[in-house]
DNA sequence: ACAATTCGGTTGTTAAAACAACAGAAAGGG
DNA sequence: CCCTTTCTGTTGTTTTAACAACCGAATTGT
């Protein structure tokens, strides 16, 4: 009961909101804590959405199936990390994903009703938890609105100048180091990585930028 | 006054909201009003995003520069939309894009703050109003996810298949109308116009799909 | 009805990226 | 310390899509 609460102090749900609030919360929230076992599935595509959920132990997959049955997992939620938020806030008919433990663990799910609207006893850190989902939701929304404005791009030269453009100006300095390395640049940007390593290798052989690792400067 | 408030209960973020309490709305979040010629910069790379945007006459562009000065619009917001929302949101710490009036026109400017603070009077459809933002921010957030499914995808024929895989789930049939012309589509999916063309027809003489004008059909 | 414009499809050429395979450097483990 | 593994860059080949140019059909406006 403890390592929970340590997480999920940890968790930006829950950001700003002592221990002893949290527990408050759960209880008006009536958030249920569930036990999963590996492979069990913790929503199905066309459930209503009307659970966030909190990975407590483990971690589960979010799992996509088009219309010819291919399975792909869209991402790996570890613990701490929230899923389901996007579909119960933007209060969608149906999920269009599954979600499945991934290993034996420990989810807590919470009605977004009664996470969206103003408990009838007010409680004080409600609005807060309300303004941590709208701030999660946003930050992912910038993210995701800037890996499109990336991969929008033709070439893998536009798609690397984009990057570490952004990072540059993120930065507020030419010179900053970037949170991937090789492979996982390539795959954000989704182009091979060798193709990558080229373009990067020429950039720098035509004194565009330098860089050593993951530590890149903007030269011109 | 009253042009101005049929368009605001037509605006997403006062969905459920009549028009008299739209009007205590905007005084409880004492939103300003301003007029802008065109040309005119309503936000600049830089600001503190404390505001969210809505534009009530003309239409607004959203600018981005990068670290070489290159700019380039983003998005163009028209009559009724939002814009800056997901920044406010976000509480992010500069505005990492410029806002300014394609032609002459008036915007309301909303304290992001007063917006996802509970007010002290508490009015009854604050809370209403953050859940409409929430939603709004949420489904751009599934928006954005989707299409970036879509043109992660190699090949012209994938990325198709991923699109068409998604209408035909999200419609419930194998038969669905898509909101694009040909054009349009191949912007969406960052192809080129004559190799969408040409991968629908081949796609259709394989027997995969059938179509006209923009009504599909998977028979697979 | 006719001209002008938009829209969708076709084809050949060209440019670019994916792919595959390899090599050297760095990092990690026993 | 050596062996193994991982990470990165390099190169040649193959595949693919962008590009450009064109054509016919449909649409629109006068």
């Amino acid at each position: 009961m403890n390592k929970d609460f340590s997480l999920l102090k940890k968790c930006p749900l829950f950001i700003g909101v002592s221990e002893d609030d949290i527990k408050s919360l759960l209880d008006c929230l009536s958030a249920k804590e569930r036990v999963v076992k590996k492979g069990e599935m913790i929503f199905s595509v066309g459930d209503r959405p009307e659970y966030v959920g909190i990975v407590l132990e483990g971690n589960v997959h979010i799992m996509q199936e088009d219309y010819w049955g291919n399975r792909t997992i869209l991402t790996s939620v570890r613990a701490g990390g929230l899923f389901a938020e996007a579909f119960s806030a933007a209060e969608a008919a149906t999920l269009p994903v599954s979600v499945f433990a991934q290993s034996d663990g420990k989810v807590l799910l919470i009605d977004c009703r009664k996470l969206l609207t103003t408990c009838s006893n007010s409680c004080v850190f409600h609005a807060r938890l309300v303004r941590n989902l709208m701030k999660i939701v946003s930050v992912k929304n910038i993210a995701l609105t800037q890996k499109i404005e990336h991969i929008t791009k033709k070439s893998v030269r536009e798609r690397v100048m984009s990057y570490l453009s952004e990072c540059a100006l993120a930065e507020g300095s030419n010179s900053f180091a970037i949170p991937f390395n090789r492979q996982e640049l390539a795959d954000y940007l989704s182009v091979e990585r060798s193709a990558l390593s080229n373009t990067l290798s020429k950039m720098q052989s035509e004194g565009i930028i330098s860089f050593e690792k993951n530590k890149f400067t903007i030269l011109t």
